[in-house]
DNA sequence: ATGAAAGCGCTAACAT
DNA sequence: ATGTTAGCGCTTTCAT
């Protein structure tokens, strides 16, 4: 099969390369008569436009990469994958570069984003480096932050599910099924910006109640004993997360704890194992739809230079009974 | 920030521009010194090349794209994920195309495939059209199949796990914990290469022993319960795939019935849900890392027009042993 | 409404 | 070992 040029176009339809660049981009004059022709030698032909030459051209690559730390997150996962859906519809293509929360990957994958010109990034999470400067490598980029606050937020905007409230809906759900003594189960490394609020809403609620709050540091199995055996009051653990609350469960299920008799859990995320766990996870879900949605809609518009610098959008969670809690 | 060109970089390093494009691609001939002064000048602009300049140039835009049907699905998202994180090694940026199973999408993924001039395409499954024609489109953009039996395999190279090997090796497993009328689980619409040949190495080893291989074509968990009320000496379900084996425990277990006591569940790819469900799930599980490895070697040596084409590749599966068996 | 031509940043063939 | 230059395919300004 053989690969024509827009010359070749032209040349075939009897017209300029100028024409037919106006009709491929519908952009400038040219008669119905003109613009039919020259559409029906591009299908006979099935040419093809060459992005490579376009993009060299006009600076604009209608691609955008995504920064995302760990798309093994069932989260994470989702939400890349809506992105680039939605993405797609609006005729962008997407690069999604998992930098596994390693520094070195995250610059590597940085620099292909500039050499490759995308037109906009969408950076998530990522708390390994406190303030990891964008600014110097991105200061030509346009970017858009989620769940990751911005060293400077002027710069950009901030998007995130509400994750302070949806720990307060969570803490306020066990106090109101009637838990005494709830615990939070969260890792020691893993301090990002959403996590963080996470704590802060377990926090405050227990404050405002003056209810002592206890933190337990998941490093194995064996510390969640370990803690029972110092806080045999527990009745109730906030999980940072579903894979720290699916752990808690396997654990005390072996330590023949009854859930939610003894003990209740709740999650947060609502990853696909949650409902298949015995018993089932209440968990605090994120709307991963709208947040894509808002994502999509903020790079666009940070690429269209449109005023949104600044903003900080927070989307609401919601909390999905199951059978881990009363 | 000020963004520079190669002819910036030779003027500001005294040289030519060839010779700044000698050094950056550590081609052709230049000294010692002068490499220093170059990439010196490299590194205090931060200059970027410019892939697209560069592509233009050479057609070659190290770029390749990947067609997967499902990234919801654990098993071709981790695939994905894995194919990636190896190119990316090898310096290649990959576009990632969820088809979602669509026509419409896959051929629009393909055009833009085409205009952006990957270098090489790996097809991951999709059964949705019986042959579908990547030869019109894909004639000068070399690709492989991955779980895709392809319509000419002279064109391309096909990987894939050894399903059927795995589907035999499941069956036997029951057999020799004692069942004695096993039945497959599977869906009716979904007829893929791989779901394909688990089906006949299920129905082969039960023909080889003369025992009758039932197939119950799920569609609601109702289809279940009818099932056993026809076949009530069922006592093992061999589920094409783990998300069925595990709706199937699900639903055994509100039907009271005993797993693995009454009847013993077998699945098929290892997903994650896998471990978590109660009893946990005995399956099969692929060997991701060794598909995306291979994967990415012969994308890469069909590239580079090395003589691979024609080949069938199959990776051997593994039996995980847990507790929906004996 | 259409065409001619410059030039985006790069590579590679050719010259020195 | 280094420099000069044509040209990849496209868009866009300026003519007409």
């Amino acid at each position: 099969m053989e690969t024509y040029s827009i010359k070749d176009i032209a040349k075939l339809a009897g017209v300029s390369v100028a024409t037919v660049s106006r009709v491929i981009n519908n952009k400038g004059k040219y008669s119905q008569q003109t613009k039919e022709k020259v559409l029906r030698i591009i299908k006979e032909t099935n040419y093809k436009i060459d992005t490579s030459a376009q993009s060299l051209r006009t600076n604009i690559t209608h691609t955008i990469g995504i920064l995302v730390p760990d798309i093994e997150n069932s989260f994470f996962a989702n939400l890349v994958q809506k992105i680039e859906e939605k993405l797609f519809e609006k005729h962008y293509s997407t690069f999604i570069c998992n930098t596994d929360k390693n520094e070195k990957k995250e610059k590597a994958y940085l620099t292909m984003l500039e050499n490759k010109k995308v037109d906009g990034i969408i950076v998530i999470s990522g708390s390994y480096r406190q303030g990891f400067t964008f600014k110097s490598s991105l200061k030509s980029i346009p970017y858009i932050c989620i769940d990751r606050s911005p060293k400077n937020i002027n710069e950009t905007v901030f998007i995130s599910s509400n994750h302070k409230q949806g720990a307060i809906d969570a803490t306020n759900y066990l106090l109101s099924r009637h838990s005494i003594h709830p615990a939070i189960i969260m890792e020691k490394k893993n301090l990002s910006t959403s996590i963080k609020a996470r704590l802060e809403g377990f926090k405050q609620t227990l404050d405002q109640r003056h209810i002592d709050s206890n933190v337990l540091y998941y490093s194995n199995n064996h510390s969640i004993k370990e803690f029972i055996d110092i806080h045999p009051y527990t009745d109730a653990f906030f999980a940072i997360n579903d894979n720290l609350a699916i752990t808690a469960i396997m654990t005390l299920k072996a330590m023949k704890i009854r859930i939610p008799e003894d003990i209740q859990v709740i999650g947060f995320d609502n990853i696909p194992s949650a409902k298949v766990i015995e018993p089932s996870l209440t968990t605090i879900s994120q709307n991963i739809e709208e947040i894509a949605e808002v994502a999509v809609e903020n790079i666009l518009k940070r690429i269209q230079n449109f005023p949104n610098l600044g903003q900080q959008i927070l989307i609401a969670t919601h909390l999905v009974k199951r059978n881990s809690t009363y």
